[in-house]
DNA sequence: GATCACATGTAAGAAGTTACATGATTCT
DNA sequence: AGAATCATGTAACTTCTTACATGTGATC
């Protein structure tokens, strides 16, 4: 099945915690620093009808004639393509490029199954490689660089340390939380 | 002057350090982990056409007949337009939405006349508040987040937090600079 | 019945992605 | 000459942004 774009999958996860409406929807994002999400309507609206057009939403007919408000629900294969979604393991690209989207992935990953530590622990494997690869530069053929470029690659590399701290962290919370039930 | 996407200012930049063709650009993002960006000719040579069509940035005539390779360099509006756009302050948006943004410009900085000494010290304000904002959500309305929601939201919180220590840091690191020459 | 908050929609344009196409040079 | 590599270009598509348009219900 063909992946969405992450605002799809963040409104399908919303969905599936409480059916919602595209207004609904737009105040989570204006009224929660949750994500990056951009509330306006040009975004929402026509995503929400993307996840129509794959049947992984649905609004419960009623509401005919004008515009009323439509509250969306998650079909049976929406609720699948989100378990599937949430099941995949973080890849270093999406470590690179998309963390915010790994981040969103585990936001909505209570919902799921095996709850969060295969994720985690596949999370902490590629996020503690790509910090070794950012060393290897900084050591390496990065060593020459101008100040201020150095310092802006060294933000970069701290983000990523913390992340290495934080995932740690994250693993112990998640199973002291599944050994005390 | 309107300003152009993330990658023209990378293109700018990058030519502003050095005269470079597309394909010397393209390798630069495809041997460095600097930045995020792509290294496709889809997304490089329509932004050099952007970049040449708003006369910031000219190849040498030559090169006329076939598809030689073309070395881009910036013209004196370019180089007016980058220096604008270095010396312009990191806001609270850039900080949420933009940090590689901010960290682009950062790095480009040392070609700047005042140093980064002024934009670090935005850059700190804007940090701080905003880590003070995330910390004033997750103590009021995000209290009751689940364990995985509450996980993914840390890792962001703890991300700034990183970023609050780096740019301390680099602070001294800009102030030591400029007392020792 | 005017006005405001609620609620949805759309058009135009920007910028990226993937995939393909093609020319020029160098190496064997 | 053939192959690999250097180098640029383009088409189709996706998704987001900004800005505008429009309908509905509640309140004064």
């Amino acid at each position: 099945m063909a992946h969405d774009s992450t605002l799809g999958y963040a409104l399908l996860g919303l969905l599936h915690q409480l059916p919602r409406s595209g207004y609904d929807l737009r105040k989570v994002f204006s009224t929660t620093p949750i994500g990056r999400f951009s509330d306006s309507p040009g975004a929402i609206y026509p995503a929400l009808r993307r996840l129509v057009r794959r049947r992984w939403i649905a609004a419960p007919a009623a509401a005919r004639g004008g515009r009323r408000r439509r509250v969306y629900e998650p079909t049976a294969a929406g609720r699948r393509a989100l378990s599937e979604w949430l099941a995949r393991p973080a890849t270093r690209d999406e470590v690179v490029r998309d963390w915010d989207l790994l981040m969103l992935r585990l936001a909505f990953m209570t919902e799921n199954a095996q709850g969060p530590e295969p994720f985690l622990a596949g999370l902490a494997a590629e996020v503690r490689g790509h910090v070794a690869e950012l060393e290897a530069f900084l050591a390496g053929p990065g060593a020459g660089m101008p100040l201020s470029a150095r310092l802006a690659f060294e933000s970069g590399l701290e983000g990523y340390r913390a992340q290495v701290r934080w995932v740690a962290r994250a693993q112990a919370a998640a199973r002291a939380r599944r050994r005390s039930g």
